[in-house]
DNA sequence: GTTAATAATTGGAACGTTCCAACTTTGTCA
DNA sequence: TGACAAAGTTGGAACGTTCCAATTATTAAC
């Protein structure tokens, strides 16, 4: 059949009218007479067209494409891939569709994952950016008037809107309740110590920590890769030291999955004999056994709230920065004791 | 500053070349002097340019953008996710990024997510296409000559090349296993039964059923949800039946640990007291407690070989379609009880 | 039956890039 | 010295769309 793809002039010849018709049939004008627009569809319709959206953009030079892009550092991890979901459910309402690009928390890929997505004309970006993303980095993007949102590590210095959860409000409120369980011996494990994320919970469980008396000490914080594998490994060590904790905070839920598989390998049971909290909620951790108890940041919430302010953005024209934390909030389920008696320290 | 985007001919009049010159700079062209070259690069920088590629695929038609489209229909199964992955790893080598794209099964979602993708001139898709997708959704794909690989569903009569999983050889050899190790009431758990793996996975069960002289018996197969939830539910009601089963072959292994799940609140143990098989060997598998048996499908390998089927496409020029199976395993951990006693029915 | 207003349509210019054919400069060879 | 080739560079046309100003067809008002 044809060659070449079918332009807006191979309907217009076939349909009887100009290109400009045609044009305005595409952006559903009601310019054009009712009788036209149901003929020139039919036509675009049998000859297969597919509109150039790139031709489009070239002649609109303030009008973007009604994409949004949104990177995230970990695919793997559920948290973004909820998180993703949230967002697409309010960009989608908006008639906007999402691309989605994984970093794999690799400074170069994002750098390219950006660029790529800047070519093809996004709207606007959410970024979970990764670990040693710098204000420079998004420079580019701000110059450029394009609206950026970043969620769950926030950017000290660049000038662009921000969504992340209370991270210290968060591992303060586990500490209180693991407190007031009777624990004292209760450990921070898991996560990088190079992250902003990490520096907030880590201060919130300092914190609580302090004012509870029992007193911060540097030997209950055990960092690992923020994984499950990393919190199997964090706790063996945790489990080493000659006087061990009973109870520990983890970095996220992913660790804090890891923490369980630890100690049921020592025959130690989660919620019984040692109390567990979690970060994120995610959406294991209500059907695991036993439930997780853990900080909930709702990352389908915080993935359609962070699409409502990149929105807002798009459509004010000029990218106000707006900075926003969401709150969290202690859920307790099994896996910290309070739901049985008193925690005790039967070991192996 | 500078009100409008800057543009190739601001470059040149800045570095005091042509149009033409800075054009063959963008394209590496082996044609430009090394002075220039370097004159033009630095005058980009400096000023801050952004390519075009929306302008350059315009007047190109033929060469398409270095963007591969990834569609799937739940990104909240972590199964996708680590399948994006490993698509992502061999793309990103070939000098292509990855978009991906949701559907959540909306059949009307895939059509928009694949229309912009068009759009915006992709040079090729892998798709997981949403449940009830027909040959003719993906007709003007093919007609527009877009390469296309289908992955785990593979859709009757879409002349495009497709990569999935050899679902009745893996729950065949998981019933073959459950037999040996002495049970006779194996059930099949978990997933909708109008999709063509759920078919398929039924298939190898009642095969192997009616092979090892147990028989196939219906009622032995309860459908769900293919999710958590999914599985605590069809638990539920397996455990209801009259002669209830002691081993179960999942649909997949979200269904899987839902059943764990849901045998855990009944007081039942899991990998002792009743047996479990799941299907995909997701991440999670191996670091559970019990470890989970599984039919391993290696997401991750899939998404490796469908881009390499794609890129294999593009770079041909004609898109030949070709149907692959991957092949799976059976991975014996601690859920079937192979380690331990005998099977037996030790109920609350 | 003329004028004015409205509705519908239209050709040409513009967007930022790449391709092509033509051009200039420099160097080589008989 | 002239012819020729090689290396670099260049202006204009083209890609598929939208916008603008201009045009024609239709209806309403007097």
């Amino acid at each position: 059949m044809g060659k070449g793809r079918v332009t807006v002039i191979d309907i217009a010849k076939a349909a009887g009218v100009s290109k400009s018709t045609v044009s305005l049939v595409l952006q559903a004008s009601p310019l054009v007479n009712e009788s036209t627009r149901t003929k020139v569809n039919a036509v675009m319709r049998e000859l297969g067209y597919v509109y150039n959206r790139g031709a489009a953009n070239l002649r609109q030079a303030n009008a973007r494409s009604k994409i949004i892009g949104i990177v995230v550092n970990d695919l793997t991890n559920s948290f973004f891939a909820e998180l993703a979901v949230g967002v697409d459910t309010v960009v989608q309402s908006a008639g906007f569709v999402q691309f989605l690009s994984n970093t794999s928390e690799s400074i170069d890929r994002q750098r390219e994952v950006i660029a790529s997505m800047r070519e093809h004309g996004v709207s606007g970006l959410i970024i979970s950016p990764a670990r040693g993303t710098e204000a420079l980095d998004l420079k580019p993007l701000v110059m450029a008037g394009i609206p950026v949102v970043l969620v769950v590590r926030n950017i000290p210095g660049a000038k662009v809107s921000s969504l992340v959860s209370d991270n210290h409000a968060g591992t303060f409120a586990a500490v209180e309740h693991l407190a007031a369980l009777g624990h004292s011996r209760i450990a921070f494990v898991g996560g990088f110590p190079d992250t902003a994320v990490f520096d907030e919970r880590l201060g919130g469980y300092r914190d609580a920590m302090s004012k509870t008396g029992t007193g911060f000490q540097e030997e209950l914080v055990v960092s690992s890769a923020p994984s499950r594998a990393g919190g199997v490994d964090a706790l063996a060590r945790a489990m080493a030291m000659p006087d061990p904790p009973t109870a520990a905070v983890c970095f996220n839920d992913a660790v804090a999955f890891g923490v369980c598989d630890g100690l049921r390998a020592r025959r130690i049971e989660p919620g019984k004999n040692f109390a567990v909290v979690g970060f994120d909620d995610v959406i294991e951790a209500k059907t695991t056994v036993p439930a997780l108890t853990t900080i909930s940041v709702d990352p389908q919430g915080i993935g359609q709230r962070a699409a409502q302010m990149l929105l807002k953005q798009i459509n004010a024209g000029k990218p106000e920065a707006e900075s926003a934390v969401s709150s969290v909030r202690l859920i307790v389920r099994e896996s910290c004791g309070a739901a049985m008696n008193k925690p005790g320290r039967k070991m192996a």
